[in-house]
RNA sequence: GGUCCCAUCGUCUAGUGGCCUAGGACGUUGGCCUCUCACGCCGAAAACACGGGUUCGAACCCCGUUGGGACCA
């Protein structure tokens, strides 16, 4: 048994966002990989914007991408929620607070946003002026915020496993507020002692977190525990460069399931999004666990692009089960008014091999798909520009000859073939009005596996559908 | 504003001082295949941000500039 243990540490403040579903990678990876623990932590503490509902989406999302997490030895729960170790936090600040490493302030927000904006005005670095800190008694009938007395000397050096070695000047670090005054412990604080209470050993997380890692390495000093290694991820950008937001489209990851995507894909994907293995673009989870490194993630920024994502996708399409796509396809045609039940999944099988290379997410398959299903098809309008007069003869050739075909693949290519040869036309002068009076499209799979998963008995009636009213009986005579 | 991070084709990246005339992938594009659309195959255009060093030699090391990003509110 490895002893790295690593967690997830996601605010439930909405869905599981790309940057977050990619650090939740990186951190899996990095545990199965050495065989270590990863752990799912709910940071909670900001309960008014905490929710529920954003926990449910986290845990879905997490689950989708097969990203399973291990139950923590410390607590029943799983996962663990901060909101549930409010005791612990305030423990550990009265420890602090009895050894002096920590003092109550009385300095209000109104206060100190005041003296923030005077600081600014001067051109000044806006930091807590420390001036509660000489305060040697409880301030009675006032409501305190207790600050972490932080060290300004020296230096604070990170060996990040991404970063590499990065300084910072101890001056810049200010007595951070770890309890607020109406008792609820803050971030930077919850974070250092439940990573020390996991035990957690490597710190993956996203590298807008770099500047809090000094303060927080302080914070471990003075709760007298080893400090872990980081690791700070960069961020996804948005084509603009700025970090990729709702305003750049989809961003939960729920909403890729919706659009039809593969859970595969995305994880490759994601997992290309700032870390390689030489130059091979398409890895299996088990592939994954095998090759993933720390020393191979890049320091750099990555634009999120949708277009790569899709070509994996229609990859993973392609290349997938079509059994297993088959029965993900059921939800898509669902939404578009074929219900699952009426579904024989034999035939959808056929039909998602014939649409797999013609299709790059489950959604739009399942659009290519419901004519095999309706009793009355759609005719779109190139479809219909095709049904000319011209074409009444070509219908009724076919339909005669394929009245007496069999339906399997070499015969329907024969009997295409004769008929062309006969009426001296092209086989794709054949296939195309047929394929519209079937299809009521200009585009499908090829027209004999397109007739052969409809049957003859609907071909042939789709067939007649589009001859009959067209013959009059003045074109008889 | 301060602090920190980052910088190879449009995008994701390979590259860890000579294997680089800079490789792969997405996208774009020309062709082939072909019953439509795709898939597939073959080909093309496309990048080391800039300026100084260090070195026999720099995409790679150092410094600066520029540009982007994050954090602090």
């Amino acid at each position: 048994m490895s002893d790295v243990r690593v967690r997830f540490a996601p605010s439930p403040t909405g869905y599981l966002h790309i940057g977050g579903a990619r650090t939740a990678l990186f951190n899996w990876l990095f545990a199965r990989h050495h065989g270590g623990k990863f752990f799912l932590r709910i940071e909670d503490t900001d309960r008014s914007r905490s929710t529920d509902e954003a926990i449910d989406a986290i845990i879905d999302g997490m689950r989708w991408l097969g990203l399973d997490w291990d139950q923590w030895e410390g607590s029943d729960k799983n996962p663990i929620r901060q909101t549930d170790r409010f005791d612990l936090y305030r423990q550990k600040v009265q420890e602090l607070l009895d050894r002096g490493l920590a003092y109550r302030c009385y300095c209000t927000a109104e206060e100190l946003e005041a003296r923030r904006k005077e600081a600014m005005a001067h051109g000044k670095i806006p930091r807590y002026d420390g001036r509660c800190r000489q305060l040697t008694a409880p301030v009675a009938g006032k409501e305190a915020a207790i600050r972490f007395k932080a060290s300004s000397e020296g230096e604070i050096v990170i060996d990040d496993m991404v970063k590499g070695k990065v300084v910072f000047d101890a001056s810049t670090v200010d007595d951070l507020i770890i309890l607020r005054s109406d008792g609820t412990p803050t971030y930077n604080f919850c974070v250092v002692v439940d990573d020390v209470d996991m035990q957690i050993s490597h710190v993956i997380r996203g590298d807008d977190h770099l500047n809090n890692t000094p303060r927080q390495i302080q914070m471990y000093q003075a709760l007298g525990y080893p400090l872990p290694r980081f690791g700070h991820v960069s961020m996804i950008l948005g084509p603009d460069k700025a970090r990729l937001s709702k305003r750049h489209g989809a961003t939960a990851i729920q909403q890729y399931r919706e659009e039809g995507y593969l859970p595969e894909a995305m994880v490759n994907y994601l997992v290309r999004l700032g870390w390689s293995h030489k130059d091979q673009e398409i890895f299996s989870l088990p592939e994954l666990i095998e090759k993933f490194s720390m020393e191979q993630v890049g320091a750099s920024a990555a634009v999120f692009n949708p277009e790569k994502l899709l070509w994996l996708n229609a990859h993973y399409i392609k290349t997938g089960d079509p059994k297993r796509l088959a029965q993900l396809l059921l939800p898509h045609l669902e939404r578009l008014g074929v219900p699952a039940g009426a579904v024989d999944l034999a035939r959808l099988e056929q039909i998602v091999v014939a649409l797999r290379e013609r299709t790059r997410t489950l959604k739009e398959m399942a659009e290519s798909a419901v004519y095999f299903f309706v009793d009355e098809i759609a005719m779109d309008e190139k479809a219909q520009k095709l049904l000319t007069p011209e074409a009444l003869p070509i219908l009724k050739a076919v339909r005669d000859r394929l009245a007496e075909t069999p339906f399997e693949h070499a015969p329907l290519e024969e009997a295409f073939r004769s008929v062309s040869e006969a009426l001296g036309l092209k086989l794709a002068q054949i296939a195309q009005p047929v394929r519209a009076a079937v299809t009521g499209k200009t585009v499908s799979p090829g027209i004999f596996d397109v007739l052969m998963i409809l049957g003859r008995e609907r071909a042939l009636k789709r067939l007649d559908n589009q001859i009959a009213p067209r013959s009059s009986p003045a074109a008889e005579k």
